[in-house]
DNA sequence: AGCGTACTGAAACGGTCGTGTCAGTACAAT
DNA sequence: ATTGTACTGACACGACCGTTTCAGTACGCT
């Protein structure tokens, strides 16, 4: 009798899960279908629900494989964020504006809506995972001293809605330096303001 | 022989956009399909097809009049924004926040992530539009001076990313004080940033 | 040689989708 | 009374969906 169990991982397994994550990046996945999806990645929808129990499944693993992008960049950010909030700021912005990061973020955007209206779904977590990211990253660029306070949480807020609400600009319009320009500006006043 | 024509307009049109506005405001317009909507607003797949043409044309009225309600919005503020772009900035933030535009915002998030992935679907242009109206009316509330500098539309962008970022925010945590804090701080620091 | 494991193909299942067909009903205007 | 207009119900169509069934094939291990 042949398996029929989750493998949970395995060499095609690895194979189909990137292939089928740079088609996402491209597509997205709030339209995503098995048949389009199997052509693709040149598999077939019966391999997929194989390897990957279920479409749901799949789409919590693909999710998974975002983070697991964005959980190397902190990682990466942590070892050189000892310059302060607007510092770290100011390197996530520039890792934000990169060409080869529009995909990932442009996924993260859907996820991140798509929880608010159905928190029941696969990408449910998803966003606010990465939020709680972000701001522990922030949080932990802050001066001890800093980190704690009320203050501190509220400069932590603004530095993220500063680079949420450039990147939302930027995803739309496209426009590195408008956006680059404001971001600077903000972060620069957002110094300015320390005690 | 019967009509079958597009009304474009008529008493019963108008009622079952209201109600079918309602239950996007609450279900989103990603999943949206015609059955459970018809039944929702006490018609037929049938009627609905009748008065809204197609699918396609009922999701581009239902976003117009979303942007209806918006519209209203900057209509109201411009009549009191003379208090130059951080009082204009201040005044949205207190319309975002209101517990009664949470849907309304929901789905303005939702429609701005899709046209990120399908500039042709049919909420193509509903995210830029309202886009380009807070720009407009954020650049009206600036002084005459400021208004066509380079400066000046940095810090209209800034502004705009400020408000935008902890919106986003403030859908996904619900937590009004801690970003309207960060929304005023911001705001406070853009203006002792005036020159 | 025999067997278990890992993977794959073809076809079908029941379901929902947007849409079309064909029939009606209610009612104001003539 | 007749006619035209506005709306509605029942139902079927073809397409696509996620998933299942049943059949393999390729290959390492003993």
């Amino acid at each position: 009798m042949p398996t029929e169990t989750v493998p949970a991982s395995s060499a095609r397994r690895e194979e189909l899960l990137e292939k089928a994550y740079g088609y996402v990046l491209e597509h997205g996945l709030a339209g995503m279908s098995l048949r389009p999806l199997a052509a693709a990645v040149q598999s077939s929808p019966r391999v997929l629900l194989f390897l990957f129990e279920s479409k749901d499944a799949l789409v919590r693993t693909l999710l998974a494989r975002a983070r697991a992008d964005e959980v190397r960049l902190l990682k990466q950010l942590e070892a050189r964020s000892s310059g302060g909030l607007t510092r770290a700021a100011g390197e996530i912005w520039g890792w934000l504006v990169a060409a080869e990061h529009r995909g990932l973020l442009r996924l993260w955007l859907e996820s991140y809506s798509r929880s608010l209206l159905d928190p029941a779904g696969p990408w449910s977590g998803f966003a606010d995972a990465t939020v709680q990211d972000w701001l522990a990253l922030l949080a932990e660029a802050q001066p001890a001293s800093e980190r704690d306070t009320a203050t501190g949480l509220q400069r932590r807020t603004l530095a993220l809605a500063l680079l949420r609400g450039a990147l939302l600009d930027l995803l739309a319009s496209g426009d590195e330096e408008r956006t680059t320009g404001a971001v600077r500006a903000g972060l620069a006043q957002l110094d300015a303001a320390n005690p």
